[in-house]
Order: C-alpha cells, then sequence, then structure tokens
DNA sequence: TATGAATGAGGCTTCATTCAT
DNA sequence: AATGAATGAAGCCTCATTCAT
C-alpha cells in the first residue's frame, strides 16, 4: 500500500523519502528495509537495486537532507543572513517538533545518535553535516563580527556550535518529555545568550 | 565467557551492569539479551528469571540510574550545593566523554533518543530522570535565587532545562564528531549564559 | 499467588489438582512446570521432589482421575447400576461442559488427544483409563442382559465403548462451537439407540 | 533434508501439506515451524513469507481441509448421496486411521482437540468444517426424509451431528487404544442407530 | 526497471530440568 | 519439606540480503 509517499516520483527517490520519514521517526536501526519498501511502494528488487545495501541508502538520505540544507530547501533554513533570521532558526525548530506532536527530535541528531563504532560511514556523514551547520551559522556570526555588530569577545564557532548544540539537546528533552516546553525555553536561553554579544545597533 | 563484569556480585547486578554499559555504547535497540548474557557471564534463564523481558530490564536499569542521580553515587554529581559545583558539573560531563574516547555520549540522552511510540514505558523512566535532574539543578538555583546571589529575571526552570539541553546536545555533536571540542566549547558558552544571571558577589 | 487452589492441602496434591486443572483446559504440552507451579502455590523444588519430572506428574493426574472413576468420587459417575443411572452418565458430562462455559472437552479426552509417539507412557495410563471406563458400563450392560433386559443381539462391550465415544465426540464438538446443543442432541440420540436394545420391562 | 514432501510443487503448498500432515501427527501445538520448514524443504524466510505466523499457516491448513472437503477431493467423501455411500462414509475413517497404523485420529478433531482460549481463530476455523460436514450429511439426510425414506421422527441435525461425533469420539478412543475395534464398533453402532430411521422400500 | 521467491543468521522468549541452600 | 538460582536447548519470528525471472 502506497500510503506515505506521493507516486509519481522515481522509485529511488521514493525510497529516500520513505527511510528519510521512517529513520527520523524510528531511528535507522529500528527501520528494517522491507518497511522501507512497503511505505514507498517499490518491492525488494528495486531497493537493493538502487542502493547496494541498508548502508547505502542511509548515505543517500544523508546525501539527501545534506543537500536540501546546502540549498535552503529544508524546513529550517540554515542560511541566515539576519538576526531575524537566526531568530527563526531557532523558532522553526520548536515548530518542527511540534508538527509531529512531539514525537520525534532533530532527524540529524536521531541518526547521530543511533551512530555506533560499526556505523563508521554513517557517522561522517553526520558530523559532515553538523559541520555544515556549523559553518552556516558561523559565516553569519563572523560576518555581523566583522561589521561591528557582535563583540570582539564573541567566538563564532563556538557559539555556532553551541547553537547546534542547544536545538539538539532541547529536542531530545522535548521528545522525551512529549511536550514543547524544553524546546521553547532552551530556545529562549539560547538565543538570549547569543542576544549578549551583540553590540552597536 | 565472563569478560566485561566483574564476578562476585549477584547475577542481577551483573547483568543490570552490562546491560547499562552495552545500552551507553550501542543503544537499547541494538543490544540484544545475548549479548548481555555473554557480557554478564550469567545465562540465558537467569535473564528473564529476574526480568520480565526486555523492557523490564530496561526499566531496572533507569532504576538503577536514577538511584545513582538521587544519591549522588554516580560519575556526575547532580547535588549541586554551588557555583563551584555546577561549574563541575559541566565539566564532568566532557571529561566522562573523554573517558570513553568520544564514542559515546550521555547514557540517558542515549535511550531516550532510542525510544519510539513503541516503547513507553522506558519513555516515562526517561522522562522521569531528565525530571529529576532538571529538579536538582532548578533547586540549586533557587536557593541561590532566594539568598539573592542570582537575578530575580532569571527563569531557573528554565536555567535549569538550558544546563541539561546543552550537555545533551554537546554531547551528540562529540561523539558524532570524535572530538571533544564541541562539548568544551558548548559548555564554556552555557555556563557563561548561567553566570551572566549572577548578582551580588 | 495461591490462586486457583485451596492452601491446607499436602503441596503434592495441590501440584496434581492444580495440573489437573491445567491439563483439561489447555492440554498437557501447553502446560508449563511453571504455571502448574504458580497455579499450585509451591515452588521449583516441590515439583521435583514429589515427581520425577512432568511425565511423571501427568501419570501422577491420571492416577488421580482412574482413582476418581474406580472410586465413584468424580463428577460423572461411571458405577452405573439402573438405566436411570446411564441416562444421568450421559447428562452429567453435558452440565459439565456447561460448567466450564464449554470451553473444555473431556479432560481425559483432551489428554489422550494430546498424545504422540513420544509419550507411550501416557497413551497407557489414557487407554487404561477408558478400558476402566468401558469395563463399568459394560458391566452394567452385561448384567442387565444377564437379568433379560437387555435384547441378546445387543454387544455389551461394543456398546460401553460407543456410550463412551459419542460423549467424547460430543464434547469435542460442544467445545469447538461453545455451545452445547451438539452434546445434547448426541447425547439424546446415543441415548436412544442404547434404549433401542431394552427389552422386557 | 527434503524427506517427507514431494517437490516440483511450490514452496507454499508444500508447506501447507508438511504442516497438515505434522499437525495430524502430532497436534499444532506441538509442532514447530522449524519442524515443518524441514519437512518442507523450505527455508525460515519461506515460512514467513508466505504467512503471517504460525497461526497464519494453520488458517491456510484448515482452508486446505475445508476446500477438500467441499469440493469432494478428500479421503473421506462428505458429499454423501446414497445409504450405501453414507455407510462408506463410516468405513473410510476406521479405513484411514488404520492406514496411520492406529497412531492418529481425526485431523480436524486433532486440531479443534488442541484449541484454548489462545486460538480463538483456528476454533472457528474448525467450527466451520465440522459445520460443513454437518450440512453435507444432513442435507442427504434431509433429502431422504423428503423422499419418505427417513422417519418423520428423525432429526436430521442431530443425526448429522451424531454420525460426526461418534467417528471422532472412535478414532480418539482408537488411537489411545492403538487398535481398530473401537472404530469399528462404534462405527457399527452408529450405523444402526442412523438405519432404524429408515423407512419404506 | 521491476517483481517477489529464497536464504540463513540472529533476536526475543519459554521450556524442562538440575543444583545449592 | 521447601526455596529459588542456574542452565541451555528449543520455540516463534524478523532481518538483511541475494537470486531468478
Amino acid at each position: 500500500m502506497k500510503t506515505t509517499e506521493a507516486t509519481g516520483d522515481s522509485a529511488q527517490l521514493r525510497i529516500i523519502r520513505a527511510a528519510a520519514n521512517l529513520f527520523h521517526k524510528q531511528g535507522i536501526h529500528q527501520t528494517s528495509p522491507d518497511q522501507i519498501i512497503e511505505a514507498s511502494g517499490t518491492g525488494k528488487g528495486q531497493f537493493y537495486h538502487y542502493f547496494k545495501n541498508k548502508e547505502g541508502l542511509v548515505h543517500a538520505v544523508m546525501q539527501f537532507y545534506l543537500d536540501a540544507i546546502e540549498s535552503g530547501k529544508c524546513p529550517v533554513n540554515f542560511n541566515v543572513n539576519s538576526w531575524d533570521e537566526l531568530r527563526e532558526w531557532f523558532n522553526r525548530h520548536v515548530e518542527m517538533q511540534k508538527m509531529f506532536e512531539m514525537t520525534r527530535a532533530c532527524p540529524i541528531g536521531t541518526i547521530g545518535n543511533d551512530v555506533t563504532g560499526r556505523d563508521e560511514l554513517v557517522r561522517q556523514d553526520v558530523a559532515l553535516i553538523f559541520d555544515v551547520m556549523r559553518r552556516k551559522l558561523g559565516s553569519f556570526l563572523r560576518k555581523e563580527k566583522a561589521a561591528g555588530r557582535l563583540s570582539k569577545e564573541a567566538d563564532e564557532e563556538a557559539l555556532a556550535t553551541f547553537c547546534i548544540a542547544t536545538v539538539q539537546g532541547a529536542m531530545l528533552l522535548g521528545k522525551v518529555a512529549r511536550t514543547s516546553r524544553p524546546a521553547q525555553r532552551v530556545a529562549s536561553e539560547a538565543w538570549a545568550h547569543v542576544q549578549s554579544y551583540r553590540t552597536g545597533s
């Protein structure tokens, strides 16, 4: 039954989307090829035709996320260009979690948490994505610093990492508690902290 | 083969400890009863003699953690009574992660991340533990506020949640990147933020 | 929890009674020692102290039934001495089944059905019980024949077997259909058939 | 090892046939998927590819029997159209039991007896099959009554149930005693009883 | 592209029994 | 007479993957 995914797309893309959704919901190790096959409305052969194995599919999903982040096609926009957009960046995380009725955390964080010693390739994919995220936020902060709107004392890299870590942690707490309060409160404190480095105006 | 756990303890405790260690390392769903049985040096029968099923063991492990946190027997001391101890609380998380060569995040967060719609009981256990953590940190902040050493503007509950979320997120980033820098930077920023609410002297 | 069986009896007897009840309800192979132990309110050791193994307990249960049948202590009285008592013998089977809300057939038949090539000893026990039943009914019929109240054409042995077979089959049908109609109808037909051999008055 | 079943058939059919044979021999609860897999010369995956679970296979086996009975492909012909065929119907049961050297009873009865409170679906399957059997025999008797060859006093439904119950009970006794005498004697008495309602000619 | 039959390793759990106290 | 810890084989089922068409 093709329930989750729209038809019309290529089988490959349907598989990637179904997988991304299931990985987000249950993590990679609790999602079987069979589930993905059913949710994508394809067959066994398709799966192993397009992807070497499950790990290969995970990699494809990570590329999918990476592309979405790089290009700004993703629900949470990482191409931050103003303080308002940074504020928005925090808010969208909270909203995303609400959309799933507080049953999910961040898709990347969920996969990252699932990583063990046996998933070296996946670990690198996740590390790369977090790196790109950090670079995107860092790049904004660097520009602000150069423009004299961010204190010289501020460490842009550290602040960017801080922003990512807070939303990751906040969404994890929210998922576990099934409430949006942690995400809201944490986003608010984190925002306040970043703001504290703003200068001039 | 009794490889991981010391003998001399009761089989029940050996199972709990072996499970806690494996859950921390690989998450609950990637850890099989067989692995726990082998690591604990017991037999299949023992496992199901002491625990109703795997979920029952997970619950026992959570109780084990809860008890450790409540009583202060845990490597990270949650019974914070001074600002120095709060700083120490942040540091210990980083140190803990270093001890495992940056291959693990927080044990509670790892289990929390693993939770899906099918693990309702476990979710509640994790939620409870995070709640206890929050209350412990919050209780310190409340006392400081009452003593006039924390700004009236500060929201103790939000700050406590913020602290927990940041270390969770930081450890996730560290585990994925296999480096301690994110944890250190994030802890440092989080600490600075909390500090910013201190008053008096 | 001692739920099913009364205390005050010896552990041995409590085990036999709990086992008899569970075997009747679920058959021997679907009843585990653990279930019997729990239902009897005893411990593992008691079980293997009083009985060599599960087969030994089954044998004890069969002896228990045999004794009940021989002595007339059993709900269905096999010591038939009059045509009224034979009629009653049929009726009690139907009533017994109703008592269990049509969820069970005859305890002996249930165990007999469970027998496979691996349960030779149990098979012999069941065969013996059916033999005793047959002898008891046959003995009444023989007396009636001698007294000229049963046709010379009648084969007492065959009729006795016929009576037992019909109630066995009837109870099976009733258990499967969850209704008492088959048992009533079959008993009625069987009774009519036996009656047809009556002579004189 | 492909020992029991012929190859050449589809795996699904081989599994059903192997299962039917083992269920007849040992009952459903004493037959493991592994045994069926081995006897059918298939693999574990095949088993769960074709059947949701063991209960699903039992259902398929029951459908197989139902179909055989409905269509008359079964060793015992239920499509009785004459008194000779009814007599033959009794005889074939006895012969069937002899074929298995008195080690088995009726396959349907064996499964029916195995049913407990946990096997509701199977119970319904068995009930349905007995119902079909009853309807088939009843339909013949009804026709005979309409044609004036069966006494108006006769209750066709009750007689049909009676026939089925007697052979079920008789085969159970025969299996337990490892002799064909009960089946022969009971069939003979049951036949005599049914005959007693015949009229005209 | 696409389908789904086939494989066998491994996951979670129950079973029947024995042993030490 | 009684307790319950300990053992390992086996039961039912899912998983990731390959193969034949």
